[in-house]
DNA sequence: TTTAAGCTTCGCCATGTAGCGAAGTGTTTA
DNA sequence: TAAACACTTCGCTACATGGCGAAGCTTAAA
């Protein structure tokens, strides 16, 4: 099916879901302003390859492309990390409970 | 390119990039224990291609499948989204520093 | 003013995904 | 025992993805 990806969770996720494009990120944490081919070489991608993930990134907003004469350098841009990161906020709650189970079910044996 | 999604962040951020298994997931931390039947007729889906959405949420260890008698029970096991909440920390370090630098910024402009 | 460098865009290919209906498997009900 | 039910698997279609080389565009260097 179309993958329309409309809603910026959709995009984050999906973006984040590919090992090269995560790779990227946490290489833009060390060494921000890299440019496109610095990042292509060190993933063994020719140009084209990397330009394709840095469009995902850059739609998910999770990156900025800036250029500087011809190279254009790349830069972390994690609000939409904060996003995703409340969406899986949610089970926290879930975990909680399943602890709180958990304990129940330890203290129950403990008064029999 | 093939999508060999071997790494177990992989499974889990590809699993919740699509709106309709986020929305599964919702829908059973409301409704535990709702069968195939059930999610395919809340998603307008029919059976094959709710068993394939579940196919990949159990792939990624989001969810269990118990067969009871005809029916099959689906329920949450949210183990594997402490990994991706904890790849998702690495960059509170880098929020947090962008944070500072504004702070910075600020501060240095009140001293001005 | 050519030539080269850095990216992006354009085709192209091979593969994967999401959906469906039809058929298959096992379980319950009549 | 036959019929209905709950799923899963199979085969299919339509489309998206990830990779590449070639071509195009803009900027820097010769």
């Amino acid at each position: 099916m179309a993958k329309l990806k409309t809603s910026g969770i959709d995009r984050t996720f999906w973006a984040l879901a590919d090992p090269t494009r995560r790779g990227v990120l946490q290489r833009l944490m060390v060494e921000p302003g890299l440019s496109v081919s610095d990042l292509a070489g060190r993933f063994s991608l020719k140009l084209p390859g990397m330009t394709k993930h840095l469009d995902v990134l850059s739609d998910a907003g999770l990156i900025t492309r800036t250029k500087t004469g011809r190279t254009v350098a790349v830069n972390l841009s994690a609000a939409p990390m904060r996003e995703a990161m409340t969406w899986l906020n949610q089970y926290e709650r879930f975990w909680a409970v399943s602890l709180d189970r958990l304990v129940a079910l330890v203290e129950e044996d403990g008064e029999q």
